[in-house]
Parts: C-alpha cells; sequence; structure tokens
DNA sequence: TCGGCGGTTCGTCATGCGTCGAAAAGAAGT
DNA sequence: ACTTCTTTTCGACGCATGACGAACCGCCGA
C-alpha cells in the first residue's frame, strides 16, 4: 500500500461521505467495512466515544471536512496498524479503476490455482465442472450495485477482462442476471461462483448456460468476510 | 453523462476537496478547472461572491461538508446548463478508471482518423512519420502527474492499451521520460505528441526512438482547453 | 444474574462557521 | 482615464458545530 494509494483511498472514501444524504450513515458503513468499533475509533481520534456516536446517529448532520478527513485518515491509520488487510482490499480494486460498492474485491494469484482447490477454500459446492482447470485470479462483484453503477465501459472492461479468473458474484437470489451477463460477454471466466444462495435454489437453466460456454459454476453460503480472509491467507 | 457518472465525478472531486491540506486552493482550482468566475459560482450557489472568495482564500479553514457538496453540485450544474463540455471530458477519464490529475483526457473517436488530419486539427508539427495511418482515440497524459501519482497497475493499463491512439504527453521538458517509456510498453500507440514545447527543444534522441518502434511523432504548442475542444468538435 | 462492552441520548458550553454588505484593489476593454 | 467585471478584505453577528460527561440500553459470556 504505496503513499498514492493511500491517499486515493482515502479521497475516495471521503469523497462518498461528503456527497452522501445521509452523512451519518455512511460514516457508520465505513468505519464498520474496516471492522473497527466506535471506541477504538474515538481513542484513535482522541475524543470520547460519545462524539463518534453523535456523528454516525446525525445529531450534527454537516460535520466540517476536518472531522470527515481525520476520521478516514483513522479508520486508515487503524487498519494499518492491525496489518492493511481492508486497506489492501479496496487499493485493489481501485488502482485496476471500480468502485468498490460495486466490485468488493479483486485479487491476483501468484500462482495458478487449481479450481477445486479455489473452491475447497471457500466452501462452494461445485454444480457445473469447467473445461479449464486453474484460475489466476478472482473478481467479486455486488451484482445489483454493479448493474445500477457501473458505465457500460466499466462493464465492458470487468466483464471482458476476466479470462482465466473466477467471478463471484454476491447479492442473488438466483443467479439469472449474472449467467444471462456471462453469455454476452466475451471471453468468459475460468469459474463463476454465486455467494448467498443454497444449490436448490439456483436459476433451473444456470448450470445449461455455464455448460455451453465451458466455465466452472459453483455456489457458496460462508460469508463475505471469511471468504476474502480466507483467500488472501491461502493463496 | 448518466446519472451514475456525474455522482461518481462528484465524489470524486469533494473528496480531493476535504482531502485537501488547502481546502481553499483545492476548491478554487476545480472552480477554474470548469471556467467559472466567483460571481457565478456564487449565483449558482445563492450566496454573495465574498462568501466564495473567502472559503477560496482559506479565510474559514474546515468548511462543512455541506458547503463543498454544495459547491460540487454547483459546478456540475453550471457545467451542464453549459453543455456539459468539462463533465463530459472528466467523466471520461473515470470511467476508464484514472485520476484525473495524471490523466487529463481521454477519448474515442467515432470513426478512425488520419494522423496527419489529426495532427492539423491540433496545430501539431509532425517530426516522424509513423507506419500507421490512423488513430481510433486518444489520451492526454501529465507526465509528471503520471510519474509521480499512478501505480504500476494503473501505468500499465495506460500506456499498454493504447495501440492504435494518440498519446498527448503535457508538461514535458525535452520530451524525455515519455519516449523512453514508450521503448519498454508493447503495443505502441500510433502516434505521440509532445505538448508545449517547440520542435528545437525536443531531445535529441526521440525522432529514433519513434522510429525504431514506428509511431508518429510530434509536437505542439496550442493552449491545452483550446486543444481538447478542438478535438472535441472535429472528431 | 451480573459485569463488561459497544452503542445511544442528552444537557451544556465555547468556538468558529456561514453569511452579509461595504469598500477597495486588480485586470481588461474602450 | 473611465468603466466594467472579477476578486479580495474586513468587521459584524447568529447559530450550528465540536466537544464533554453522565446516564442509559442491549447483548453476550461466565
Amino acid at each position: 500500500m504505496s503513499q498514492a494509494e493511500r491517499e486515493q483511498l482515502a479521497e475516495r472514501i471521503a469523497g462518498e461521505i461528503a456527497c452522501s444524504e445521509r452523512t451519518g450513515e455512511t460514516l457508520r458503513k465505513w468505519r464498520t467495512d474496516f471492522e473497527i468499533t466506535q471506541t477504538e475509533l474515538a481513542d484513535a481520534l482522541d475524543v470520547s466515544p460519545s462524539v463518534v456516536s453523535d456523528y454516525e446517529s446525525g445529531r450534527r448532520d454537516n460535520p466540517g471536512i476536518g472531522v470527515v478527513r481525520r476520521t478516514v485518515e483513522a479508520l486508515l491509520d487503524i487498519d494499518q496498524e492491525r496489518g492493511g488487510r481492508h486497506i489492501r482490499q479496496h487499493a485493489r480494486v481501485l488502482s485496476a479503476g471500480y468502485d468498490s460498492d460495486s466490485v468488493l474485491d479483486l485479487q491476483e494469484f501468484p500462482a495458478a490455482v487449481p479450481i477445486e482447490r479455489y473452491f475447497e477454500a471457500i466452501d462452494a459446492t461445485e454444480l457445473t465442472a469447467g473445461d479449464r482447470a486453474t484460475v489466476v485470479g478472482h473478481t467479486v462483484i455486488d451484482s445489483i450495485a454493479a448493474i445500477k453503477r457501473l458505465t457500460s465501459e466499466e462493464f465492458y472492461r470487468l466483464y471482458g477482462q476476466s479470462s482465466n479468473r473466477v467471478l463471484i458474484f454476491t447479492n442473488v437470489t438466483r443467479g439469472e442476471s449474472p449467467l444471462v451477463a456471462m453469455r454476452v460477454v466475451n471471453p468468459t471466466p475460468n469459474a463463476v461462483v454465486l455467494h448467498g444462495i443454497e444449490p436448490d435454489a439456483v436459476w433451473e437453466h444456470a448450470a445449461d448456460l455455464a455448460r455451453v460456454d465451458g466455465f466452472a459454476l459453483g455456489t457458496t453460503t460462508v460469508d463475505l468476510e471469511g471468504l476474502l480472509g480466507t483467500v488472501d491467507e491461502q493463496f
């Protein structure tokens, strides 16, 4: 996490907070995203915990940018002290030019990983075996946020440059739209994982579509934080 | 300029302002970038011009985020009323995933443009003719900001995906580093333009290097605003 | 059942933001 | 030199922010 990357990340978070309708909620969103308690944040900011609560609950709307800046810096500082897992994760997404509401993680593995091994690690059930045996990275996409927020150029970039990777879609109910999207893009990823649903909840044609394009298809229900942690450690 | 793009742009600008050490200067930077006077901005915000001046001159450090948000919105509104040239320009850069301090513009032309015609439009002097006859887009890069701010991944993306394009480098003294960079990347662009220097100020080996990789090389001294306007209109 | 921990609510107070308007100083054009 | 437009400077003032601390609520683990 270079200095430049850190600054970019800080600006993005600060921008989101500053432009948010409900500052407090956004502030809280980022604190919880970084897995930091109000008390810890308050300590880092050298203020009383009630202050943090007051901001987040919106008692003061329109906080000064100083508060926002200091808060963001504190979040990043704390994460950095703890090894910088969240910073790294967001920085990866950012430096690839995406928005971390839609792209939850994006990672290159140092070496190719057999798909079975990957599925095992994230505790996925395989619905369809694919033609290609390994993956070299993964991209985790919030399917709803992506549909709503990405521009067509970004879509193109995101899906089109995902050969040899696994795409994980979160926030799916049956997996219909991700699978449809995969039919449209070219080249296709090596594997697709639908997150948060059971195998029997999957859209009936999903397996067929996966077969047509020759990618592996799986589902997993492990919680996302855990999933990302595991992948970070194992590959 | 979709709603989503506008919001993203707003967040970026707001983020930069919020994280800036000297808020006022950054506020001013963006206002002038959008070619808006203090008076116009004040009108849009429905406050007296002195208020705008006070912010920009830093009489109040630590403005509330409300001020920042409203200001950014006003800038975007005004530009939109005027046709949205600056918004479009920044949005193009953003949706390609770059930072508008380093990448000043990025544009796809509807049709391939002969390099001579492009050079003519931007009033460039050709130093070396290239192998390839046309370009399909241009990318304008602040060479110093790029060197200082981009991550290696972004560099790779920026230079590597620029085949069939023209790269314009601003903020050059002799054009040494851009030309060296071009030797390293692959594929190379179809043309390179050094902005802001006269032909005889160009680094002595520049033409040779351009010849090796077969791209056209030129210089231009027209001011950047004008250049971007012209390209916007003509192609 | 009782701490302990994370979080919320609220009364209180000083400081500084947000705003105005008037006056004046620069920058351009005639 | 005179006008016009943009920007700066400054005194003034009300009210919101930024802060504290004490009290309080829910939840969890022992």
